[in-house]
DNA sequence: ACTAAAATAT
DNA sequence: TATATTTTAG
């Protein structure tokens, strides 16, 4: 009894490509060990959701079955664009650096299929860039030069709010909007061209993810889940005794223009439009 | 659940 | 080789 069949479940069998029930297939192809996942083979791991699809599309299925797996298959990675990014900062400017956890800032984002592990992952990142950016300027603002552009070239694409930096207060939840919230970095600074054109260029890189199945999938609306709903209240104080998604009603800041999220899988090539090869 | 570090994938 | 994202560990 080998122990596959134990421990593997089909769906998971099914992902890898591998014959869980019969062992004389003969189609595994140890020369490609970690065989490409079949996309196709299964629902998707984070189902579009158009927002309002999602309430309703649950009954159909009956069983959670089908649309489990998201938890147990591998999810493509995934690819932070500048959206997604500006996404993430206006939500931990809203939180102030002291509740800007992982949890309270996926959150906050609403952003459906992003994980707690990505914006923890992020997060990680994302404090490591603010800490290298400190040293160089307190001004407080874009990136201080053309190698920053370069080499964070995602970090840049969205403006840190000064309170980022070599600031103490890091209160709570952001009583209303204060920060500069889409204002393009106005320093004299030399980036601005240098960003607009990466901002570009970036997301030229057009993902056509046969991600859904047969139809050739959808490659698009993947991440989006609803956002804050309309209930834009007034509720600036800190909620009495509820739960946290409390939040200041999401200024303009986390207005979201449009994410599209791209995540990539197996086939994509790379084009790495990098403005300066060499940091 | 959070952060830091190691491992992978691109 | 370098970096972006994921996975593991504390």
């Amino acid at each position: 009894m080998p122990l596959s069949q134990t421990l593997i479940t089909p769906e998971l069998a099914l992902a890898f490509d591998i014959n869980a029930a019969g062992a004389a297939n003969g189609n595994l192809n140890p020369a490609q060990a970690p065989a490409p996942p079949q996309p196709a083979a299964y629902s998707h791991p984070a189902p579009p959701l158009s927002s309002d699809f999602e309430s309703s599309a649950s009954a159909a299925a009956g069983s959670g079955g089908a649309d489990e797996p998201a938890r147990t298959l591998k999810r493509p990675r995934l690819v932070w664009t500048p959206q997604l990014h500006k996404r993430f900062v206006d939500a931990v400017a809203h939180l102030g650096i002291k509740n800007a956890v992982p949890k309270t800032i996926m959150q906050l984002m609403s952003v459906d299929g992003l994980t707690r592990e990505n914006v923890a992952s992020h997060l990680q990142k994302y404090r490591l860039y603010l800490k290298r950016m400190q040293g160089l300027g307190t001004s407080g603002g874009g990136p201080i030069s053309a190698a920053d552009a370069a080499t964070d070239q995602l970090f840049a694409s969205a403006p840190v709010p000064h309170q980022f930096l070599s600031r103490g207060p890091a209160a709570g939840p952001e009583p209303f909007l204060p920060y500069v919230q889409t204002a393009p970095l106005q320093h004299p600074q030399q980036i601005t061209a240098a960003m607009q054109q990466q901002q570009q260029q970036y997301y030229h890189q057009r993902h056509l993810g046969h991600f859904g199945s047969s139809t050739g999938g959808f490659d698009h609306g993947f991440l989006n889940r609803g956002m804050p709903q309309p209930a834009m209240h007034q509720m600036v104080g800190p909620p009495p005794g509820t739960g946290f998604l409390q939040l200041t009603p999401p200024p303009a800041a986390l207005s979201v223009d449009d994410l599209e999220p791209a995540r990539r899988e197996d086939g994509g090539e790379r084009k790495v439009l990098t403005l300066f090869p060499d940091r």
